[in-house]
DNA sequence: CGTGGATTTGAGAGAAATCAAATCATGTGG
DNA sequence: CCACATGATTTGATTTCTCTCAAATCCACG
């Protein structure tokens, strides 16, 4: 039942840790609590104090946060095999929400339980903690985002990492990818309005770096969005050696 | 010699960590190089692998990135006790620079011993874990700062958090605390140009939130401050049990 | 003193936000 | 199968914020 998730969570993984067959057995054998949540769900609210973490099988998860004056800057996109709130384990309280965007399969793993696996096989203790590296590795990149871009290379960007993200995990080929949001979630992303997020992205239709296709997925032309960015993979860390 | 180093970093740590003796022991016991670099110095570049950590033990770093079109993100600001390139541990090539701003005392510290010491005492792993996600978290807090706050409120944000940091570990009161950035640093920081911070930054003095003092030294009016930006300290986890 | 970096000022251009309304989908119930 | 409600996208007009460029001033330091 849960073979999905951890399934997904191994794939995620070892694409950029080394793990041998022991941590793996020990990721398949790690208790879950399967759950569903439909778009827009919460999983984890700012001020909580969860006792489980979150392991996403299948569909997309932001992480966000609320200005005092009520606006919403999305701070992370999650896919198929990340723990968006693996931080959780070690900073008691979240700073933040987690929430679905799409229909997702979440596991719930108790904190209890990944601290007695960290202990127990400190080669995944450090993979984890490389997970989370990374996230922040992302983070820092969208500070040059949002600090340092103009709109339009500033989507470009977010086009070409999810799309990157994406196929390291199997799930984007050949310049297509889903992409499940709506263009207000894409403004949150990036800080700006969604009507002005509209125009860029009409200017990005217009050079043909963008094109229509069905529903929520997109067809992009990477090499020209690459250009366009300035797109250096480095900070994805994809390769277990970088 | 080195004690002015794991003092900092006992201090650091301690704030928001629960260790205990012997993981105080382990820290003093730590073998580090000692080594002192001046303004604008790098202490480790964009994409090298380093085979140490530097821990500050005094003065001020950033760590910044530049994009394609040659401007600069400042990603993070680095005071006294920190390791600010902890990430290099499991994530082995540098994604962006490590730069000392004022003449700094740093420690280095190899991987291995690193490495050695986090498998001996896991409790301290812990500690050094968390400490990155802290990191991480103000990353976070910093794109909803360049994402939804207009640059007024967003140099106050700046300026509460530093002195919050600084004041956790004793280094700032009364409203006071150590600023040596120049302008253009500043400016970096948040995104914004040096012309336009200058502008706010003196409307931020003619409210009274910010008051002229001798070189460096910043004294504000924090509660002013805090209100005109929204800030919330919970991002800081300065609590060891938040 | 003089020099170079940092800060400040002014004027003008440009990017992005806001406000308001129209259009487009999509899904629902009659 | 159509009328309608709802949410998402698009368009237009205008305002606001921030940047750029260029020059002046300030200041620390040799």
């Amino acid at each position: 039942m849960t073979k999905i998730l951890s399934d997904a969570l191994i794939t995620k993984l070892t694409r950029s840790n080394k793990l041998d067959a022991d941590d793996i057995e020990a990721i398949r054998r790690l208790p879950m609590r399967l759950h569903e949540l439909g778009p827009k769900e919460t999983i984890a609210a700012d001020g909580t104090r969860p006792a489980e973490c979150c392991l996403l099988g299948e569909g997309f998860a932001v992480r966000s946060k609320l200005t005092s004056s009520g606006e919403r800057q999305i701070l992370s996109l999650h896919i198929p095999g990340e723990i968006p709130d693996l931080q959780s384990l070690h900073l008691h309280v979240m700073d933040h929400d987690l929430v679905a965007l799409t229909p997702c399969k979440l596991g719930f793993i108790s904190h209890h339980n990944i601290r007695q696996l960290n202990r127990r096989q400190p080669n995944l203790a450090d993979a984890f903690w490389r997970e989370t590296l990374i996230d922040a590795a992302i983070f820092r990149e969208w500070l040059v985002n949002l600090g340092r871009r103009p709109a339009l290379p500033r989507l470009a960007h977010l086009f070409v990492e999810l799309y990157r993200r994406l196929e390291a995990i199997g799930r984007a080929a050949g310049g297509e990818f889903e992409l499940p949001f709506t263009q207000e979630q894409l403004a949150d992303c990036l800080g700006l309005s969604t009507v002005h997020l509209n125009r860029v992205l009409q200017e990005l239709r217009r050079k043909g770096a963008v094109k229509p296709s069905r529903q929520f997925h997109q067809l992009v032309d990477l090499e020209f969005l690459e250009r366009l960015s300035g797109f250096d993979a480095t900070y994805l860390h994809l390769d277990p050696n970088v």
